[in-house]
DNA sequence: TCAATCTTTGCACACGTGTGCAAAACCTAA
DNA sequence: TTAGGTTTTGCACACGTGTGCAAAGATTGA
């Protein structure tokens, strides 16, 4: 009583046996013709290999990985978080470096997409054993996950798109977030600001604490320390707007205002427009992200783009190069690239 | 010479024959009990089973592939046109939908990513035959692609995403582009304006087309034949400035512009800005797509929403459908949703 | 108790490909 | 021509799982 069966789309494809007995061969033979043996002789290996363009021949992936014991595929655990909107701005762009690179290398691509509730029940372990994946990529994991220590425990490759992860076996990609917020600062110093705000995101965001920690490095190596205008917000929008309200009353507020993702200093640039002030002539904003968004704004929103697709192709060297067993370093950092667009300003040099 | 096969991952696991040996059974009557067999009986079922938990089986699909010469997986074609703002905006949410139901349906989804170089070299069918793929699924697919219609002819089930094209076993998805604009004209319409124009898409874009018809359905329904504005765009946003310089100029302008795409309509608005005239005071401005800048706008844009994971979902539907030959439809039309914003006014009733 | 029936298990083969080893074919040199 | 070597091919098994068919075991009825 087996579920019906409807129709196999796998039957009547043509096999090395076909190919062999049409020859007057075996298919052993025609094995190593296909795969370039030396043990077989030149024009045999020719007439073969005409003979199975000809026919039309296309090996079987599958009987071919059940013997050689390797899957040669690659899975991807992909968790869209809809709260998060760094996966909408940055998603295919990740998803393209990704299989790109894993085609270049040779290796199929296994897609899973992770909802909370599957997220919770299944472990990741098992799906990668089950579909005999070799290896995996995470993006857009949640800081609490419950199967993430599992991973990092486990004898498989895995590559984590920013995310801190550690294990013998996890290689890490992350934007430069240091270098581009030292870069973003570098930006408002070098157009003379000096008063620089900094608008944070949520205290469990390991990319939030990340950035917010430059902002203070900066700050350290000007010998500016302890600035005063440092406004907590959580990534989204609305935190962006209370933030404007703050600023906007401040007895001595600041120039510029660094906010650690687009969604806030978009949020902010909003709300302060409605406050009757002007970006960037009373406040220069500069956000971090460059979400599309970003590019439409009014003004267009100066900001820290990430390079997602080197990122994503160098999750894929990782894992990779691991399976392989060439070198691999487990961090890599892609460093960001300013984009300069018109909401930050210049500020006549005043002197210290 | 084998080219050093490092370390082969997926050696050690366990396999039927270790249970059925551990048990004292064939594997013959492990593999009934957990599939769960009518030919075994109840008390062996539960013992193999519970051993098989407590040994951590976990069952080799690719073995079972071979055997069951079906791969219950469905080939995802992905191509990243990055001209085209669609993929941008919609393009995780799609994968989302399709990575979904194709789970739910116990479908592997085999991702492939098409570099316009590749998409020349190899045909789709080849890849899918190569990789034992059962269905394919399409989206972003370019107009001028030389293999589309080699898949349409062949004996592939395959769903495409917001693309016309057709073939026996092509299920087409797209979002009801008719229903979109008609619902859009609506709004407008019952906010008292009568005088709409219109940004069209490029000519060769099938959807451009789709969406200028419904514009002209609509006029033609309300006995309003041949309004003057309608300006050819080619959905960037820079075609939007043009526009704008334009309609700003009219002797008669509309009182509302109906884009084909909201890059087009927000390139509008703030040329329009520049231009010192006021959304939605001066002139209504209303997009289609729902972008993510739409959001963000200054006003925040009006326009028509796309339901990307329903379409993803209804393309495996159709796949699926056809793979276990349950009757499925060959168009599927999901109704897209107005999205309310702030770039469309009312026009204070003037009588006809 | 024995035969007939039903239930449960084992045997053996299949899926398509790769590969170690032996056998066959070919070549070279004395 | 024959022995020795080299090149080429075939045989047979393996990978892990599913399944038709026969055999063994259990159950029933007279």
């Amino acid at each position: 009583m087996t579920p019906e069966e409807p129709f196999s789309r796998l039957v009547g494809m043509i096999t090395i046996k076909d190919i062999a007995q049409a020859a007057g061969v075996t298919h052993s033979t025609v094995s190593r013709c296909l795969n370039d043996s030396p043990l077989v002789s030149k024009d045999t290996k020719t007439r073969i290999n005409q003979l199975a363009q000809e026919m039309g021949y296309s090996p079987n992936i599958i009987a071919r990985r059940l013997v050689t014991r390797r899957s040669r595929t690659l899975g991807l655990f992909f968790l869209s978080r809809d709260e998060v909107s760094f996966m909408e701005n940055y998603g295919t762009q990740f998803l393209d470096g990704i299989a790109r690179r894993s085609a270049e290398r040779g290796y199929d691509l296994l897609f899973f997409t992770l909802t909370k509730d599957l997220a919770n029940r299944t472990s990741y372990i098992k799906l990668c054993k089950e579909r005999q994946v070799e290896g995996a990529i995470f993006i857009g994991v949640a800081s609490d996950d419950p199967h993430l220590q599992e991973i990092s425990h486990s004898s498989l490759p895995v590559g984590v798109i920013d995310f801190p992860m550690h294990g013998p076996l996890v290689g890490q990609v992350s934007s430069d977030n240091q270098k581009g917020v030292l870069d973003a600062m570098d930006y408002l110093w070098s157009l003379g600001h000096r008063r620089i705000g900094f608008l944070r995101g949520p205290l469990t965001a390991p990319v939030a604490q990340l950035r917010f920690k430059s902002y203070e490095d900066f700050l350290k190596s000007k010998r500016l320390p302890g600035q005063p205008w440092v406004f907590q917000g959580d990534f989204t929008r609305s935190s962006g707007e209370q933030a404007a309200q703050i600023f906007s009353k401040l007895p001595e507020p600041p120039t510029a205002v660094l906010a650690a993702n687009d969604l806030m200093a978009l949020g902010m640039m909003k709300k302060l427009k409605l406050l009757g002030m002007n970006v960037p002539r009373d406040l220069s904003i500069m956000g971090f992200d460059n979400a599309l968004a970003a590019e439409f704004s009014e003004p267009g929103l100066t900001t820290v783009g990430q390079q997602a697709g080197l990122m994503g192709a160098g999750a894929v060297d990782y894992v990779v190069g691991k399976l392989e067993a060439s070198p691999v370093q487990l961090e890599l950092l892609v460093p960001p690239e300013l984009i300069i667009r018109d909401s930050v300003g210049e500020i006549p040099s005043t002197g210290a």
